[in-house]
DNA sequence: CCGGAAATGTGATTAAGGTTACGAGAATAT
DNA sequence: ATATTCTCGTAACCTTAATCACATTTCCGG
């Protein structure tokens, strides 16, 4: 891959659609390109957090595995998405892993890089700032609809969360399997399953060959508002 | 208040501590100085997010009221704190209010203020960023706490997370009612009277005219990493 | 000092959801 | 191609902690 393609596909992504020429450059010059296979770790709970990465192709989960074993999935990252920049910033290790669920290429950067980075382009902070409110707003919510939220209008909630805003039939951006849908919603894989046959009874998603779409978008998020 | 106690007590806390004079001018200077007495709202949900708060005095409760009524608290914040930055930086509106729980000073800062400060003074990203790397570990943990165990443990996390590092005596940063406590850790004020008998009797906390004191600390912490 | 309002202690009951259990189908690897 | 491992559907049961319902105490303003 050269600098042209990897220039194009961080244009395309959020965080560096604004980015200028110099500070792709940059970028790039100073990233080190790394592919996985599915089920790879790119990110390592515990280990120390001496890099950042930018995923260009594929998807991840972000998850913790708690001191009881209980594994917590935090969230999915897409193209485009800047993982592992928190343990950069402040020092600490890394208190999540970071797993591929498909074939994914990333650009990572050692902190000496970030860091020249971040004192060469100022807009370069104040980009990052942007993302880690969103994610903190991300994380804010999840704890808000975990702690507010009976399981019904929670799984409503996580199901909008994984569907695309562009609505392509209601299908989902990740065809999470039931277990996996179950650690990222805080429930158990049965519970959603029994959820599950009762919205498709009523019409609300549609479950075919393991692959959830959601048909009532509206009736969804109205459940997700629900006070019970 | 003039400037100079201002200068004091900017310096004194984390974020501002290596602050060079001319940060702390600028923020003195473009800053405006606001009270509040106990209950009063400093940032309230639902509104636009034109402005960023540093605590100095008193101490307040950042929390949530989902929409079916249900009240989850977030965090506690201290002198020193800066809060409102999300809303600011992104543009988005409050999603959390802050209400002081004890009379409380804080300088005000506008949206104009902040970013004419961040672009003079480049540290200031930098230590920002750091802050909210720290605010998005916080809310992970939490996430995970919550997910992952059950009341017993969960209960001992947030005493822990309330518990002075000092350790004076055991006492707690903030002695909250049961109701409020449950709040916090997500849990009914029944549930928290319960589990703080059994602890009381085991001799794990004390529990002293409404008072909550931590006894046994070790004992606390491994109460805390329990898979049940 | 006194009265009302919070805050606290405790029991009984209930509901939500986790856990266990098992059988069948689908996917993947050797 | 076939064994082995995931995934899915569904039922019975059980645990946890919420809820309800009071009595009691503490706190605070007048």
């Amino acid at each position: 891959m050269n600098a042209e393609e990897l220039a194009n596909i961080l244009a395309e992504h959020s965080l560096f659609a604004d980015c200028d020429e110099a500070e792709l450059a940059d970028l790039i010059l100073r990233g080190h390109f790394v592919q996985y296979k599915k089920a790879d770790e790119l990110i390592m709970q515990g280990d120390p957090g001496n890099s950042l990465l930018i995923l260009l192709s594929g998807n991840a989960r972000t998850s913790m595995i708690a001191s009881n074993g209980n594994e917590v999935v935090l969230d999915y990252a897409e193209a485009g998405q800047v993982l592992g920049e928190i343990a950069l910033l402040d020092g600490g290790e890394r208190t999540a892993s970071v797993t591929a669920i498909e074939p994914t290429s990333a650009l990572s950067i050692t902190r000496a890089a970030f860091e020249d980075i971040l004192a060469k382009h100022k807009n370069m902070a104040l980009r990052l700032l942007k993302v880690m409110a969103k994610r903190i707003r991300t994380a804010n919510s999840m704890i808000e609809g975990d702690r507010a939220y009976t399981s019904g209008p929670r799984l409503a909630r996580y199901l909008l969360r994984l569907s695309v805003a562009g609505a392509n039939e209601g299908r989902l951006k990740l065809d999470l399997s039931q277990s996996e849908l179950g650690n990222f919603a805080g429930m158990s894989r049965e519970h959603i399953n029994r959820q599950l046959s009762a919205w498709s009874e009523g019409g609300i998603v549609a479950v075919e060959s393991g692959k959830i779409r959601i048909l009532d978008h509206a009736m969804l998020s109205h459940i997700a508002e629900a006070d019970s």
